[in-house]
DNA sequence: TGCCCTTCGCCACAGTCGTATCCATCGCTC
DNA sequence: GAGCGATGGATACGACTGTGGCGAAGGGCA
């Protein structure tokens, strides 16, 4: 283990994760790093290009130069290059947003979105995650998993605001297996979205797909030609290789 | 200067750049390193969670950490998050592409997009760059530069196959400084941009804002409102301070 | 003026680097 | 198909260099 590399990396997380250019000390305290040793790295991070000084305040931000590289990794990313083209297809269709998400532990992590710019604001930022139970995808993870309880009950252990209980949530994901697609409210209140799992080789999931929209809009016929629609994209990609 | 940092981000552009999962000794060769270091690094870079290593084949590539810190980053950027609802409604009023890119070297970065969907093939991806000399926005940017001929010089000999010559757009550069705006064919065939620089304090060019469609659209009245539009938006803006 | 923060230089030593060795896998020849 | 060699990856350990912590000087803000 590199502790030096680990040290680098986490110092940039830092000023990558705040929110406003951050002191020398700052980071230090919060790093729990003496501050001549994070001087000494943010000096190599400026170097690098990772990193941007304030020659007025010193204040340290982090650079552009780590977003451009995570552009570089997504975009040859190939759960993205392979679904992407779906997505167009199904937002063309239903006139909705189409989101693609991948499973991280106990959180679904969105990886891209296809939408109208008047939907932009019922749908979550590529790139961020939020918890399983939380989303119509990530119920749609847990109707495949073998013992999603764990995840249930840690989920609504850390969201005490939710309103519903684990029995509730579990009885739902029996239904969304049976059902073979996932259909809730999502984190956006007035918002409806439907989820399906994308499987790799092996049957492992390793992806879902939604499609999501306004309460108002996503119910009756609209829904149920969604919901074909997005099954039937499902099938069309079938078992994703090489993922 | 921490070399050891260095060498972590290296092997992690690496990764970031290669369109498929690297050996080992791929990634030594290529960084000038010796196996066992590249293999320490790529251990700690495992464990840290920005590299994922395939146990079977033992190749390794970048995961999507690296990109949920770069959208992190952009996210709070001060000059995407002030001009992205300009965006918006610049996209609203003409229905084609608007686009946000600050300066890097003689290249401009794409921050921020709105287009519609029929569109996208038309504007390349936020987060890459492009060769100012070749684009309609960096064209704005050297408008207001002092001495733009050298990155005019550098942009053109590294592109042997353009269309044109040094005089001719430096005669353009010209034209841009006069009128106000800039107006070219931009980078994908069949398509027309306009572009104005905005200002940050102390009136230096921080940014710039485009506006692409298809050559056949942009043009008569839809493009003198087009460009109304987009030197609304600039003066609306006014001078960005903080940034 | 006083205080805090940043920056820089220095030395000891912990951590890193490179050589060497072993192991697994793959390809080739017979 | 068996045996052999070549290639690539993992591991161990000694040498040494680069790193970390301390202390002090420099700079800026209240």
């Amino acid at each position: 283990m590199d502790t030096t590399v680990a040290k680098g990396m986490l110092v940039l997380e830092m000023l990558a994760h705040a929110r406003r250019p951050m002191r020398l000390s700052a980071i230090s305290d919060a790093a729990g790093l003496h501050k001549s040793n994070v001087h000494r790295l943010l000096g190599t991070l400026v170097e690098l290009g990772y990193v941007e000084r304030d020659p007025e305040t010193s204040r340290y931000c982090a650079s552009l130069r780590t977003w451009e590289l995570g552009v570089s990794i997504i975009s040859a990313h190939p759960l993205r290059r392979a679904i992407s083209p779906h997505l167009q297809k199904l937002h063309a269709l239903t006139g909705d947003t189409a989101i693609l998400v991948t499973p991280v532990g106990d959180e679904v992590l969105f990886l891209d979105r296809v939408a109208a710019a008047r939907l932009l604001r019922y749908t979550p930022m590529n790139g961020t995650r939020a918890p399983m139970v939380m989303t119509a995808s990530g119920r749609a993870f847990l109707s495949v998993m073998a013992d999603p309880r764990p995840i249930v009950e840690r989920g609504l252990s850390a969201a005490p605001s939710a309103q519903f209980s684990v029995e509730e949530l579990m009885a739902d994901i029996a239904i969304t297996r049976d059902r073979g697609y996932a259909l809730s409210g999502g984190l956006t209140p007035g918002a409806l979205s439907i989820a399906a799992v994308l499987h790799g080789q092996g049957g492992r999931p390793v992806a879902a797909i939604a499609v999501s929209g306004p309460r108002r809009v996503m119910q009756g016929e609209h829904l149920d030609a969604a919901i074909e629609q997005l099954l039937d994209t499902c099938a069309e990609i079938g078992e994703l290789d090489g993922v």
